[in-house]
DNA sequence: AGCCGCACTAAGCGCCCGCTCACCTTCGGC
DNA sequence: GCCGAAGGTGAGCGGGCGCTTAGTGCGGCT
């Protein structure tokens, strides 16, 4: 058990690559402080005193409020990737691995529901330049996802009229868990992962064709 | 053509409710300040500027800023609940009602994104008076959504093992598409609500069972 | 023991926020 | 022609914001 390992279900403890120790606990502050308020209605005498530090301690660590932001929604962003690109690079059929990539996403979302709200929220936060670098990532995010799905359609395991579209709309249903889930609600992260990887192999006729399907 | 009247696709000319003139010019300039920036990022300067007022003018319509964006988000309310009510009530199979009720929805958000995206995301922003307001409008919402999967059900045309769940998700569908919808995108409103419409039909399982379905 | 470097703090600077107030027009009623 | 109400303005108040700076405590090297 060490400090910042992966756990049982493959997730890595999260923020084990910032240091040192006082920037992570900085940055895990401002994290919940954005996801409950949002990034213009925090302060910053707010996140130090979560950190319990004094203001003037988190600009021995980051240079603006803003590069915090940044720092967060890179690091949220990069993670996004790396599950919908370990899901679409993996070895089942596209309707093994698109429920994969549907169930493991919308666990994020709903699990890390303080960060997923940060990462997707708060993008217009950011100055034009950190967007874009955000952008580039968010563009990695659906073409894993389209990369899926027309594997489905060229196998004839889905049929999809409108790829592009169903696409969009299958991220959307993904990262609106992060807006509406609630902790003390009445579903855990793995139920909901389990529904949304139903309703979208739905949504790309997966299992209503007479075609292979693995 | 008189000022508030109906348009051709029975949508209602926005905001023609609100008086006198100058009060609805603060409250259009607010929706569009609050839609780009976020409400707190946005200055009572800037939307009494957008008006073409000075920044106390305001002060004479409106008690505080908080109190426009509660009147935008209990009128924008309002227009979503008509829209599902209206959808619900009508007179065609679960299968017609449904597509009809999210068309009509998604067609709200992405033609009136500005309005949609402040309604949908900036209730956090309210005090928790106006919240629990605005919270029972949301719940008519999601009623009137249930209400059409249940008879759906009901009937055989829909095949829908988890109701609430999926009432949810269809919901949230819609929702998110004031988030992303980009007016200089290349898709129309239409097109949106038309795409959606066949996707939530496949989510509800609409036309694959040996029931009635018309 | 002496000292350097660095993480951190107390205090506060300059700015802009939401909001107010004293005053100014405009205009219908008599 | 005068009046009061309604709707507007310019100036500015108190306060909290992001961020800076001078100084402090302390662990580790010589």
């Amino acid at each position: 058990m060490s400090t910042a390992a992966e756990t049982t279900g493959g997730d890595i403890e999260p923020w084990g690559e910032v240091t040192p120790d006082a920037a992570r606990r900085l940055l895990v502050a401002a994290v919940e402080a954005f996801a409950e308020r949002g990034y213009h209605a925090t302060t910053t005498r707010d996140i130090a005193g979560r950190a319990g530090m004094s203001p003037a301690a988190l600009y021995i660590h980051y240079k603006t409020k803003e590069e915090l932001l940044h720092r967060i929604s890179r690091i949220g962003h990069e993670r996004a990737v790396s599950i919908l690109r370990a899901a679409a690079q993996g070895e089942g059929s596209a309707t093994e691995r698109l429920a994969d990539a549907v169930s493991s996403f919308v666990r994020w979302h709903a699990g890390r529901r303080t960060t997923a709200r940060v990462v997707q929220y708060e993008l217009d936060a950011l100055g034009p330049e950190a967007r874009e670098e955000i952008l580039a990532l968010r563009r990695q995010c659906d073409a894993a996802v389209r990369g899926i799905i027309e594997d489905g359609v060229a196998t004839g395991e889905f049929d999809v009229p409108d790829v592009k579209g169903t696409t969009l709309a299958v991220l959307s249903l993904c990262i609106d868990v992060a807006r509406w889930f609630n902790v003390k609600g009445p579903r855990t992260p793995d139920e909901v992962g389990a529904l949304y990887a139903d309703l979208v192999l739905r949504m790309v006729g997966a299992g209503t064709s007479g075609a292979a399907q693995r």
